[in-house]
DNA sequence: ATGTATATTGAGCAATTGCTCAATACGTCA
DNA sequence: TGACGTATTGAGCAATTGCTCAATATACAT
């Protein structure tokens, strides 16, 4: 039986709760009520909204860490992020950054947090196409532009797939990215 | 000197603060105090998610107008449509579709206006486009699905210069779109 | 044992906010 | 004029929600 601090159960909670209903619907008392905690406890600790952002720049850290595995090649990374950004199991991930986009804008402590996970996702993916134009896997005039550009268009087609867009489907995203990577190296691979 | 219904100004009062302050923050009571009207008659005519949406909708259908002008080529709407998309002014609209974006997944009015607005949006870019093709100004494979990258590269840098990203401005943010349809067409216009 | 600090609880506070409702004014039609 | 519907007002309701605080328990040091 793993013994978890009261401290750490509440941030536990707080992450699983962000990824089952959302970063605007997420209450405190629900929060304790999962924790198995006294309501004071929560302000004991943490202020709601830091707590809501710490919890929020964790999953995202999680996320960052599962973009490059260990002796995996340039193309098996990109191959895995063009079929991983859109997998239904993402969805959660989605909406928790399509609604910390919006929710920035007044709280502080959640742009921070989104501030970061952009240049968390940006160097990793920038590493593994710089990476890839060493190994000769593709060739590209400026990796960070493109890591920047395939970050902004899955951003736009996360918030056209959440709009249940008319036009789109996951399938037809996937290849709208991979069509992006394609014309910015110019070949197959 | 006009004589507008207290209805209407409801309505414009509405428009007048999202544009101001955002989708997030504006309250029935600062409406009502803008438009010169007692609480109570907000409610008489209107329901608070409603008003706001048809505000949203409103101050976008007027975006969607403003996209094409008379007599206007195809190339001179695109160097528009580049241009304008980051230009200062744009800012507070920015923000409102990046907050709707976020508030749609859980309120079906504003969920239905962002429907409504992409759909006008994708309809006028992808009669510019496609003119642009029978004119031959440049060619295009299929000039909804570029319209649908467009649109989905431009919400991303929307979201990424809201944020204040460290790699991005505004000019380079219109650079990196031009980028994407100069790949598109294959061809410098 | 005594004292001190930290952990923990939950009832209740205080601020927020969309909305109700009784009262009143106004306009129109018979 | 009287009657009836619509327009209009704002005090106040009711629900929500993060947070406070006094009370109590627990752990640890002297």
């Amino acid at each position: 039986m793993t013994t978890t601090s009261k401290r750490d159960r509440i941030l536990e909670a707080t992450v699983a709760l962000l990824i089952e209903q959302g970063l605007l619907t997420v209450q405190t008392r629900a929060v304790t009520e999962r924790a198995g905690v006294g309501t004071g406890l929560l302000n004991h600790y943490f202020r709601w909204p830091d707590l809501r952002a710490t919890a929020w720049a964790a999953i995202f850290a999680g996320v960052a860490d599962t973009m490059r595995r260990d002796g995996e090649t340039p193309p098996e990374a990109m191959r895995r992020f063009f079929t991983e950004s859109f997998a239904p199991e993402a969805r959660p991930f989605w909406r928790l950054w399509i609604e910390a986009e919006g929710l920035a804008l007044q709280d502080p402590a959640i742009a921070e947090a989104v501030t970061s996970a952009r240049s968390q996702l940006r160097d990793v993916l920038t590493e593994i196409l710089t990476e890839g134009v060493s190994r000769a896997d593709w060739a590209l005039d400026a990796p960070r532009a493109t890591a920047l550009r395939l970050e902004a268009m899955r951003d736009g087609l996360v918030g056209l797939l959440l709009g249940a867009d008319a036009d789109l489907s996951e399938g037809k995203a996937e290849a709208h990215l991979r069509d992006l990577f394609r014309r910015e190296t110019g070949q197959e691979w």
